[in-house]
This record gives structure tokens, sequence and C-alpha cells, in this order.
DNA sequence: CATAATTTTAACAACTTTGTAACAAATTTA
DNA sequence: TAAATTTGTTACAAAGTTGTTAAAATTATG
């Protein structure tokens, strides 16, 4: 299970690849064009970029170079894919950093293997505990909080909530069952703490806030 | 230049490929057979496997697996080499650990550049003992540590805890997880210590010093 | 073995999070 | 519809966490 940017300008291709990746377990985050790709890396951070080298706007080779001139992202694995099958096209484009290379039109059996292949390679494969629920990415290893492409900072408590929903979402909550789990069996507070926190939560997510539904007499549920 | 070991049956192939990978600076060793195959692996050792799945005697894929199942083996980069192209040899070859999957007739000029990708990524070749990040060098080998184009002088425990985090980069560590990793797991040290040092050592780095960044309840990761 | 350097602890300051309470808004009940 | 109850929101004091410094303890070094 990782964390995918891909960048392919084609809608179709693009939700394809997408929805298969994420039959796979992967995270996957998709753009039409490199110039959002390079401000998605940054809050996005992805183990892996999926990069189709023709793009308009900022080309896919001139997005390679800026990526591996980047110290900071200088390993991010990028698999490349193209129209462009030519013995030049691909040596060029593993030369300037590129990990692999697949020319369209590709199977996605083959593209999901190789995307296997180079996750079990990556300094950045650690076993993830990413969790994602209608475009919310908890990352439980960072404990960092996505709400679109922006992270949103979150205090102990709101995330530990959250994940607690997101780990068990349409799951619907009493206020004590969420006292006793995230502030522990014999923590002595006044239930409506809990509300207080729900409160500021949802403020801090903005429109994805409202995922989170209040069950009249009972409690709290996501969905 | 790595050590590479050719298995290809073909001789007039195995020619080619090898007079190719050694101009490209590549020590290589040829062999027709996967039986003898097993045997240089335990003398040469090679850096990476070039593998024609289709042998005789003992198969390619028979092979494939002896070596992926030996642990000592278990990372060993291997490439294959096919006639067969169809989806299913390429994913199975990918899922029995295979890193890389080439199909007759190929260009030498991508082999040797999938060679060089394959090297780049390969635990050998990230053995270089020194780490940098975002401007920040840390020299492992001498205990030398660059801050833009200036040294800086640490001690010693504040070299081990950058070091750690700029192995793992954007990794959350837990207080006890520094404790244990850089002052051992039976260290009966008060965990403000880490505190302590985390705090001379941004004051040592100065505005890089920012880079670490304090998780409230957790811990603290680099990023 | 004395001195210097490093490491740990402790104390306090600065800052952040948390829980509560009070009130507003919404919903239910009678 | 009015009263009662429940939920949403906000402000703020209390509690807790982290940052920093300096002194004490320990370890290395000449």
């Amino acid at each position: 299970m990782s964390k995918i940017l891909l960048v392919e300008d084609e809608d179709s291709l693009r939700e394809i690849i997408s929805f298969n990746l994420k039959n796979e377990g992967h995270v996957v985050v998709g753009t039409d064009n490199a110039n959002d790709a390079l401000i998605i890396i940054e809050e996005f951070v992805p183990d892996l970029i999926l990069l189709d080298i023709m793009l308009p706007g900022l080309k896919g080779t001139q997005f390679l170079n800026l990526i591996r001139s980047n110290s900071k992202y200088s390993d991010m694995p990028i698999i490349i894919i193209s129209a462009k099958s030519s013995e030049n096209d691909i040596v060029n484009a593993l030369e300037a950093g590129a990990d692999d290379y697949l020319t369209k039109p590709f199977s996605i059996k083959v593209l999901t293997a190789k995307v296997k292949v180079i996750m079990k390679r990556s300094p950045h494969a650690r076993d993830k505990k990413v969790i994602e629920y209608d475009g919310l990415v908890v990352d439980e290893n960072d404990y960092r909080v996505f709400c679109g492409n922006a992270e949103v900072t979150l205090t102990h408590k709101e995330f530990e909530l959250l994940l607690l929903f997101l780990k068990h979402p349409k799951r619907v909550f009493t206020r004590n069952q969420l006292l006793s789990t995230v502030w522990g069996y014999d923590s002595d507070v006044y239930t409506r703490t809990v509300d207080s926190h729900i409160s500021s939560l949802r403020k801090k997510l903005g429109e994805k806030g409202n995922i989170i539904k209040s069950i009249p007499k009972i409690g709290y549920k996501v969905e």
C-alpha cells in the first residue's frame, strides 16, 4: 500500500489507472498537468510518481529533471508512461532518472506488477498505515492528515478521533465509546467534551467536515 | 561499474550483451545454463543477474524461485530477458521476484540503461556513507556535518540523532524510539534528555535547525 | 589525575492542547 | 406552538507539553 501520484492528461486513462491502483490498495492522487503535480508533491509526498512524459504545458521531461535535481525528492521512484516507444526516448528517460518506462498501450496488470516491484526496492517502502476515505487521507506513520491535496494540522485528540472514525466508516459511536477509546477507559471526562472536539475537527476539515454526522441521542459517525 | 552474471544459452546473444556491458565498465561473467549459474553466484557474488527465462535444463523460473527463496540472495537484482512477451509471462516473472523484464529482441542501449537504473537503486549502490538532505550533508565516514558550506561541529549524541533522522527523512520517531536507537535499548535515561539534545542540535544547525519538527505528544521528525 | 568536553538532569519559561461552561441553534416532545 | 432536550459553537482557564538554559554528573583526554 503506497501513496501514488499519477500525472496523466488523458482523463479516461487517468481514471482507469487510478481505479486499478486503488483496487490494489494504494492511495492515488491524480492530476492532468505537471505544474499542479509539483504542488501536490510538496503536500502529499508520494511514494511513487507515474508520469506521462507528453503533457501539455510543463513537459514531462522538464518535470523529471526538476524532481531529480531537487535533493529532497531525488530518490523518489518515477515510472514513465508514454506513447513514444523509440529506443532513444526510453534511454533518455532512463538516463534522466526514470525508474521504468512503459509504452502505451500498456497492460494494467503489468503496470501494477511493476509498481509492486519498485515499491519493494524503494526506501520509502516500509509498511504504511495510510487510510483514505472520500478524499481524506490519514497517514498514521507520519501523523499527517490531507484533505483534498492540502495538509490539515490536527491536535492529537482530533487526530485520534478522525483515525477511529475512518478506520470504521459508517459505524456509529456513542460519546462514551469515543471517550473510552480515545481518552482511555478510565477517563473521567465530561461526555460533552467529545462534542467540543468534533466541532473543532469539523471546522478544520472545512467542507469535508460534514462527513461527520451526529446521530441524535446516540453519538457520531462518519459517512 | 558492477559485477554482472549473464545467464543466456544463445551464444551469439550472450557475446553481444557481454561485450556491451563490458564496454560500459561492468565486469561480466556469462554462462549458458542455470546449474552453473548457481555455482558462479556463490563464488562471484554478482551485483545483478541477467537471466534468460527459457533455458535448457533447469528452467529460468525455477532458478528465479531458488534465488528468491535463499535469504542470502533474496534481494539480488534480477532482470529477465525473454522471447515471451505476453502479459501473463511478464506479470508472473515480476511477481516471482524479477526486477524488470525485457522482451527479445531488445535494444542493447535500453538494456544498459536499465542496468544503470537498477544498480542505482540496489543496496550496494546506496551504500555510500554520505547522506545529503536539504543542504545538510552528513559524512558518516569521518563524522563530519556540513550545513550549507560551513562545517558544524556536533557532539556524538547530536551526530547520531541527526544521522538517524536523515537516514529516515519524514519518519516520526517517538522519544523512546530515539532513546533505544541512539542510547541503546537498555538505557535508563530520562526521556526529556532527548529534548535537550534536540534543542542544542537545532541551535547548532542555525536556520536549518527547523527542519527538525516536533510532533506534539509523539516525538520528532525531520522534514 | 586534573582539565576539558559531553551528557544528564532539573527548573522555569513559552507555548499548545484540553476540558468546561455558557450560550445559541436546532430538534424533539408534549 | 411552547417547553424541554439535545447538539453546535466559542471563549477561556487549567492542564499538559515542549523549548531552553544552566548547573551537576559523568566521561574522555592530555
